[in-house]
DNA sequence: AACAAGATTAACT
DNA sequence: GTTAATCTTGTTT
């Protein structure tokens, strides 16, 4: 079975509740395999921050679709970034994976990265889909049965919440989390000209 | 048809 | 702490 059976009943919730039920998510695509650690929700069409804010567009087609499926964004020209598209369909939302912890096939993703230390693979959204060989091409991919999965685990113990990373729309809106203390979070980094 | 902005990263002062 | 790299998308002529 590629990916738990209730995957899809999970991510139909609303998204603030189903971004820190991802933490401790494996995601893999072949041979690499990540435990997710970080993540951030995005939703709706009364998130400023969100791509879905001002409706639906051809990119953002797959926040507005079913749960359980992969969008993919390219940033700032270089970087690509994942989704688990969340909430009922037609509801727009997504969790954004930040970070992670390579659990297995670490080999090839140093080969993707280059020489950092371990924890640093997946640490980001651009170098965890680096790490993963996620590209923007994975626009779509059903995570139930496609070529990348996502397989819940039990929930965390415990987690931390805080302002989404490098936003200027929404900069406060606290819907990141974490788990305390792992090396593989990304740093908190406030946009440039975020309003105070 | 043209333009400005961006859910980032790495390199540099 | 600051900035360049790089290109897609959405918005505006």
């Amino acid at each position: 079975m590629a990916g738990s059976p209730d995957l899809r009943e999970v991510l139909s919730g609303p998204v603030e509740e189903v971004a820190p039920r991802l933490l401790g998510a494996v995601l893999r695509h072949g041979p690499v395999a990540l435990r997710l650690t970080e993540v951030e929700a995005y939703g709706g069409t009364s998130d400023p921050g969100s791509h879905a804010y001002r409706g639906p567009t051809p990119r953002t087609r797959v926040m507005f679709g079913p749960p359980g499926h992969l969008y993919c964004y390219l940033s700032h020209g270089i970087h690509t970034c994942a989704n688990v598209s969340a909430g009922p369909d037609g509801h727009a939302s997504a969790v954004l994976l930040r970070a992670g912890e390579v659990v297995d096939g670490v080999e090839a993703a140093r080969a993707r990265r280059g020489a950092v230390r371990d924890h640093l693979l997946a640490r980001g959204p651009g170098n965890l889909c680096r790490a993963l060989g996620i590209r923007l091409d994975h626009d779509g991919v059903d995570l139930v049965d496609g070529e990348v999965t996502l397989c819940l685990g039990d929930p965390v113990p415990a987690f931390d919440r805080g302002p989404r990373t490098g936003l200027r729309q929404a900069a406060d809106h606290p819907w990141r989390f974490w788990l305390p203390g792992d090396p593989t979070v990304s740093p908190y980094r406030r946009h440039k000209s975020a309003a105070p």
